[in-house]
DNA sequence: TACCAGGTAAAAA
DNA sequence: TTTTTACATGGT
C-alpha cells in the first residue's frame, strides 16, 4: 500500500466541518465525516484512491492537510490531478465574498450565511454521478434514495481494499449499461427509474451523449435545457445536476418539494408555498441562488433560526 | 391503513 | 393540448 500527503490552500473563508456536514452519517465504506475527518475514494486516471481530508487551519487561514492511499505508487501528475479533484470536490477555489455582496439585501440569508461562514456546497467527481443519483432521488424521500443509492454502489462501483478496509468509488457508466432492468429493480428502482439509468448510462459509454461538457457552459438554463430533452430527466434533475455536479450555482429546483418546505420555514413561517413563490423569495439571489438554496438546507440540518 | 416523499413519461381525456 | 396515472419503498 501506497501513501501520499499533500495540503490544500483553501480561499478564505472555508470550514470543512460545515461542508462535510452533510456527510456525517454517511456510509464508511463510501463517503463520510466522522471527527473532522472526511474519506472518500476519488479516481485519478484509471486508479482508485482513498482520499482523507482534515483541517489544519482556521475558517478565516484555511489549510487541509490530505492523506491518499492506494495499491499503486503516485506520480507527480497523479499527486496534482488529486489536487485539482479534492479542489473541485468542496469548491476550495471558490471566492465566497461575491456571494455574501449579492445576498447583502436579504436579512435573513445574511444571518445564515454569517452563522455558516465558510460553508461551500460539496461536487461529485463526475456530473455522472450527480445525474443518476438525482433520478434516483426522483420523488421518493431522500432516506429512502439513500439507501438505494448505497446498495447500488456497493454493487456496480470498483473496490478498493486498503489496510483499513473495503471502499467503493462510483459505479462507472460502463458498468451501469451492463446492468439489467431487472437486476436494478430489485435494488428498488422502478421499471422506469431502471430504464433511464440504463439508457443514459448506455448513452454515456457509447460517446453519445457528453456530460462533462456541460462544465465548459456559460448558462445554466442552456444546461438545463439540453438535459431536459433526455428521456428520464427532468427540469428538476437537471437542475440538481448543475448545482451538485458543475460549480454552478445559477439554478435552482424550485419544484421541489423539500426545498419548498424549507424556505418556507424561513420566509413564510412553514406554510406551503408554490415553485412561483420559491422563486420569487430566490429573486434577490440572483446567479447564486443554487448556493443559496443549499445554505438553508443546511441551515434546517443545523437547527438554525432565522 | 393510507398517504407522502427533494418527479417523470406515457396514457387518457 | 391538458390532465391523470403508475411507479417502489420507508416513514408517519
Amino acid at each position: 500500500m501506497f501513501t501520499v500527503e499533500l495540503e490544500l490552500k483553501p480561499i478564505p473563508p472555508f470550514s470543512l466541518d460545515l461542508s462535510a456536514q452533510i456527510f456525517t452519517n454517511g456510509d464508511r465504506q463510501i463517503r463520510f465525516y466522522e471527527n473532522g475527518k472526511f474519506s472518500q475514494i476519488i479516481r485519478i486516471g484509471r486508479k482508485l484512491s482513498l482520499a482523507t481530508l482534515e483541517s489544519t487551519g482556521t475558517v478565516e487561514q484555511p489549510s487541509l492537510r490530505v492523506k491518499l492511499e492506494a495499491c499503486q505508487q503516485m506520480s507527480d501528475a497523479d499527486k496534482n490531478e488529486a489536487k485539482e479533484t479534492l479542489t473541485r470536490l468542496f469548491n476550495l477555489d471558490l471566492d465566497l465574498s461575491k456571494f455574501y455582496v449579492q445576498i447583502k439585501k436579504d436579512k435573513t440569508l445574511t444571518k445564515i450565511a454569517l452563522a455558516l461562514r465558510g460553508l461551500r456546497s460539496p461536487t461529485t467527481q463526475t456530473v455522472y454521478e450527480s445525474l443518476i443519483d438525482s433520478i434516483i432521488e426522483q420523488q421518493i424521500s431522500l432516506k429512502v434514495a439513500t439507501s438505494m443509492e448505497r446498495r447500488i454502489i456497493k454493487k456496480y462501483g470498483e473496490a478498493l481494499t486498503l489496510d483499513g478496509g473495503t471502499y467503493y468509488a462510483y459505479p462507472t457508466p460502463s458498468a451501469m449499461a451492463q446492468a439489467t432492468i431487472e437486476d436494478l429493480r430489485n435494488y428498488g428502482l422502478t421499471q422506469r427509474k431502471g430504464e433511464y439509468v440504463k439508457e443514459i448510462s448506455t448513452l454515456v459509454t457509447e460517446r453519445k451523449l457528453d456530460l462533462e461538457k456541460f462544465r465548459t457552459y456559460e448558462n445554466a438554463k442552456d444546461i438545463v435545457d439540453e438535459l431536459d430533452a433526455v428521456r428520464g430527466i427532468g427540469v428538476w434533475t437537471a437542475e440538481l445536476t448543475v448545482i451538485r455536479s458543475m460549480q454552478k450555482w445559477d439554478a435552482m429546483p424550485a419544484d421541489d418539494v423539500g426545498l419548498r418546505r424549507i424556505i418556507s420555514h424561513y420566509y413564510c413561517k412553514g406554510k406551503k408555498i408554490t415553485s412561483e413563490e420559491t422563486k420569487k423569495i430566490a429573486e434577490p439571489w440572483g446567479k447564486w441562488r443554487g448556493l443559496a438554496a443549499f445554505y438553508f438546507v443546511v441551515a434546517e440540518l443545523v437547527g438554525l433560526e432565522a
